[in-house]
DNA sequence: TTTAAAAGTAATCTAAAGTTAACTTATGGT
DNA sequence: ACCATAAGTTAACTTTAGATTACTTTTAAA
């Protein structure tokens, strides 16, 4: 249930955050305390797995964004966690210059 | 051209990224570089504006993760990007008790 | 309601990210 | 080729995130 498909592809179930929105940080922060304690993972578990101490984790699940980037990426990946880049706004100055490769952005 | 549709909705353009798919953190800096450089912007006019060293834009801009979570932030914001969070797999313990509110990652 | 485990806080110290400033190397225009 | 501007590097210094340790608080079983 509440899985939909499209042409026999997975597209959406309910349970699933709109991936076009972007996320803030605590809003991140929220999600891996989520994912963590679903996987059923104490502090102590992920501090020893990844050797980063319990402070910083707790930095990091507060939503405090003074923290090393590698260091929530660490956190991110072993929780099963990865992010995807949104460009805010349609309002881009397209570019004369035909539309390259990446000119999403 | 180039834009796929699925049963009449729209879903995917060539010149837009699949925010279904993970970002490394090189992707991130290509974006960050190319969304700086379209908006006609050099380093030195971030770096006042958001009172950042240079050398530690360059770091974002060449993928370092060895940067400040805060600093990057402030850099995707001023360009107008964000991120938002997937949760790599559809192996999670879809637990017992009931689909909760936020029970996706 | 004890009690143990997990979460969270605080102080100190160290490793490293960040700044500044000067320098070198592209890059692009004239 | 020249010149100006942007990009990138390096070194010395400053600031701060992170580790450690110990302590306090919360949570949830027994």
């Amino acid at each position: 249930m509440s899985v939909k498909k499209t042409l026999g592809r997975v597209v959406k179930s309910t349970n699933m955050p709109d991936l076009t929105k972007s996320f803030s940080p605590e809003q991140l922060a929220e999600a891996i305390t989520a994912k963590r304690t679903g996987m059923k993972l104490t502090l102590i578990d992920v501090s020893e797995a990844l050797s980063l101490s319990k402070p910083t984790l707790i930095k990091i699940e507060k939503g405090d964004i003074n923290v090393k980037l590698a260091n929530l990426l660490k956190v991110m990946e072993y929780l099963g966690l990865s992010f995807s880049i949104i460009s805010d706004e349609h309002t881009q100055n397209k570019n004369t210059t035909g539309a390259s490769d990446d000119d999403w952005y």
